[in-house]
DNA sequence: AATGAATGAGTTTTCATTCAT
DNA sequence: GATGAATGAAAACTCATTCAT
């Protein structure tokens, strides 16, 4: 899998993550992302070496997104309430923005794609998140719970609540955001 | 005469959801389910008509069986808190209780398999939770904020929870509950 | 294949008569059969040891009742164009009340499931009709030329009438038949 | 770059009615067809979306090579019993040089497979043979009699003759041929 | 004998992957 | 590298036949 075209790369993964929202992991066929991406099938076999290679690539270049996108503009010299909240809409902005990602990640958890070796990268890239939320605790900001119960309460609030909005149709207002900070924050302080 | 065996749709449901949680939807076929349910192909047939068929049936049961659970103890008479508690419970005993079944709704939001239809009559079900919320609001418990806010923190908070305790491998404590209501709660409360 | 029940043997036969002209041979299943006839698949079965057999079997049944209506009120004492006009008549009369039986049997020539055996006793039922054409140019009334070219003749222009009244919907008029045996005499007569 | 290989369509129809020559219409797979015309299963389905479609599309390719094949070197400028003739002999030209066309359009009639578009389209080939049918009654020629009734017994009486020959594996002579048109001719002449 | 559910071999069809151009 | 036709193994599905009741 040699990136002999950028271009081409970012075509077959966003039509595969096009078409990943509308059938599902389970109902899309090389043939189908080849023709979305407007290149032939053989070709899209120059890029990825086959099917798990090209969904491990795109669940990969997701993460690594994601994880970009959630630490940007956090500093982590900043006051502890500035940073999570900066992080905390930037989990927001991963999912608004890029639904379509947010959808690939989690389907693939449970796919037989996704190998072993690429969950246990992910794993490592969050870990910047515990520190804060350690940091958290230790400043009393934060109840003085386990880690992973903060933070799986946090992103899961945030996941459904972005799932809804896109499946019901309906537009995220600013207003809504700051509701839902709010509902995040008296539950997670101390 | 010999007439259709009831337990089969059990263990053709039973069989489907062990083997989506293993390896997805994306990962199952028709033979791999009758293996594990241990009848013939052809007899899938008898009891559905073609795959999807037999994934909208499967959808549709789960959904009910979580509704059952999730008013299961419930009285509309009984205080408010009491009734939320035993919903909330509910919600978490579903999850953790029937984790496969969890796992399978999740997955089949964006499959090929489930049709409009089936997704229209499994957002009816729900509603006597509006009711609850509604009341909630009413009575000054919870903030006075968009149903479906509060809902989907609530469903998302407990979802991501259970899902990360089932893939880590964490027993899930009742002192994990315990605190996992406390933050929902100091959430939701007005 | 013992005749248990006449009136089931008769059911069936007439069921897959009804089926193989809607969707010729290639077109019908056991349990098609069955239903039609208002049985259960397995009662088939007892009637009959598989499916070559039932239409064999059946296959048997339409020649000799072909072969029965051919020949009656037919007398070899009486003059020969009476005799000839009488087993015309009757072919067309074959053809015409059990337009399924014709199709069936046309059916057949060319199915797997009629064996050699099957197909060598019908030639001989037709031998009869042999002696009258080989009678007819001894007494000067056909053309002196070979048996089957006269048969296959005569055979062939009632068979294509017959099969276009049916499918064009058109009935037959007793004017019609009259006109045909004129057209048939003229050819035939010497 | 690869181009669809044209000479596969014949291969496959060739193969086809090779296949339903020998073992009539139900008795041939989708994988015997491949087979036969050398090439793999899957590549049937690149050159017809599935079976009732490549059926269709061979019961097309024979109606309309027959009606070419009845009109090769037909001159309507030409006395009407040179033209007659000429159609004549193209009708019997075609079932003995693509005995196994006529026997798969014969074999089509009662099938599943040909929708009734397909039906319709086949009825509006032989239009040009009613209009000759129409002069030679006016020139006072045939028989004024209708028109199917003149046409069907034209047809018949070949259908039936070559299909005997075929079956009994006699060669056809062309003194066979002269006789049966002699017999047609007496049979339809004023 | 009658039933119709159960079976599994066989059929149709799909699809990841290869290959000739 | 790019193409898309070709491949064939595997999936979905059918159906003649059996079997428990």
């Amino acid at each position: 899998m040699k990136f002999k075209d950028e271009t081409k790369t970012a075509q077959i993964f966003s039509a595969t993550l096009k078409l990943v929202q509308q059938k599902g992991l389970s109902g899309i066929t090389m043939s189908e992302i080849a023709k979305a991406a407007r290149i032939a099938t053989g070709t899209l076999y120059i890029y990825f070496k086959n099917k798990p290679d090209l969904i491990n690539a795109l669940f990969t270049y997701c993460r690594k997104n994601a994880t970009n996108i959630y630490f940007d503009n956090y500093e982590e010299s900043a006051p502890f309430k500035t940073g999570f909240k900066i992080i905390w809409s930037n989990l927001v902005k991963f999912r608004m923005d890029h639904f379509d990602q947010a959808v690939f990640l989690d389907q693939c958890y449970h796919s037989p794609f996704i190998t072993e070796n690429t969950k246990e990268i992910t794993r490592k890239m969050i870990q910047p998140l515990y520190k804060l939320v350690e940091r958290g605790k230790e400043e009393k900001f934060l109840k003085d719970i386990d880690n992973m119960l903060l933070l799986t309460f946090m992103s899961g609030s945030i996941n459904e609540f972005i799932k809804y909005s896109n499946y019901s149709g309906k537009k995220i207002l600013s207003s809504d955001t700051g509701l839902l900070f709010q509902l995040c924050w008296d539950a997670l302080k101390a």
